[in-house]
DNA sequence: ACTAAAATACCAACAAGTTTACATTTAAGA
DNA sequence: TCTTAAATGTAAACTTGTTGGTATTTTAGT
């Protein structure tokens, strides 16, 4: 049941849930209690109050918003082992998309309670929350100002080099997807990676790109 | 000593500090020691790691970074009663930015171990900050969805709604600041203006922006 | 080896913002 | 009231990226 991704959800990010240790990852999940959702049932609305962090165990979600005409804006999917509802619980804030099950669905929910309960017993599970939220927004406030300053070959250049490390020599992924990826036209994609490639820092293959020079690439979007 | 902003420096945040409640304010400022910095010297360097979190008590601190041909990249002024160093705190990040104090300048440093401590103690600081970081997050996700998917006019409208409430008829600001805020050239904000005024939503004046339709300019932008 | 679907390449017309340049308006202060 | 610096308005040329369309290449499957 891989996600049709009609058009990509905006906000998204990286689960604090997934980016603990797995121990810590065990010991949260188990403050949780799981609930069956049939295919089609609404497992919350947007505007509803959050009431804790969803980890799905089974099945999938379906995320969307409906816009002003009525149509559905916006939608992504979520699978076992994905969790959200971070905003949720740590910004106390409402829901943001409507979310639906998807085939027959389980879902963990750990309620607020539960969490900081956990946070005040665990001060490394504090610490692991703190700094991957922390990192997230700084990650965030970067991207925001490369995509305010920087051009779009350059910050091609960037994703690429984030992509691949410096001795791995290519990245796979098709031109179509990094193109959503970075919210930008298959074709003005198409056009910066030209320009990488006269300036002999990369190559294009069949879904994948060729690093030449990371070191070039870096210096690219740097300069 | 009002800043002379050359050029804005990226990751603007709120700080977390300063959108604490007083009473916890003080608690955490009182938990720190201040030093003193003769003009000119330096506070710390980029790559530095950071010890803690930073309050400004008296004079200023210019942050700064040298770009490869040795000028001055970006640089801003933060002053007394500024906050900075959560993303190394929480995050374990280095700092980003040169820092030098302009004039003789007070900072008060608390050490990240006392704040780990003082979270341990006070739940309340922990819910705060928490709140803070995640809603910061949401802010700069939001900022950056739009920054893809609007076009300058509509985040202009999105950004006056943010910045006036539905009463009050007027925001205070030049054309030229708004424009640097919103990283465009002020020609190109002038146009989008433009546009707003001719479907009757704002008017221009000299150093204000009149608000005259706050419910159709909130429809602009998500329209 | 052949075919079809997926992915890539490329072109032209267009739209959105930037840069540079200059004219005009506004308000603060002598 | 007059002067002047700051702020605003606007125009033309240019750059960057988008849209829509078409052609070519690549690979998986028969």
């Amino acid at each position: 049941m891989r996600p049709v991704r009609d058009k990509p959800i905006p906000l998204q990010l990286q689960s604090f849930f997934g980016a603990l240790p797995e121990e810590l990852r065990t010991i949260v999940a188990s403050a949780g209690r799981a609930r069956d959702y049939s295919d089609g049932a609404i497992v919350h609305r947007r505007g509803d109050k959050g009431l804790g962090l969803s980890v799905i165990e089974q099945g999938a979600v379906r995320f969307s918003r409906v816009d002003q005409e009525g149509s559905v804006a916006a939608l992504t999917y979520l699978q076992p082992g994905d969790a959200y509802g971070e905003f949720a619980v740590f910004g106390d804030m409402p829901r943001a998309y409507d979310a639906e099950a998807v085939g027959p669905t389980r879902i963990r929910l750990i309620p607020a309670t539960a969490l900081e309960q956990l946070m005040d017993e665990m001060p490394d599970l504090r610490r692991h929350i703190l700094q991957h939220l922390t990192r997230q927004l700084f990650r965030a406030l970067t991207l925001l100002d490369d995509q305010r300053q920087l051009s779009l070959d350059k910050r091609i250049a960037k994703a690429l080099t984030a992509r691949s490390n410096a001795d791995g020599d290519s990245v796979a992924i098709t031109q179509e997807a990094l193109a959503e990826d970075m919210a930008v036209s298959r074709v003005g994609l198409g056009k910066a990676l030209n320009k990488l490639i006269e300036a002999g820092l990369i190559k294009t293959g069949y879904r994948r790109l060729m690093i030449c020079d990371y070191q070039g690439l870096e210096a690219y979007w740097r300069g």
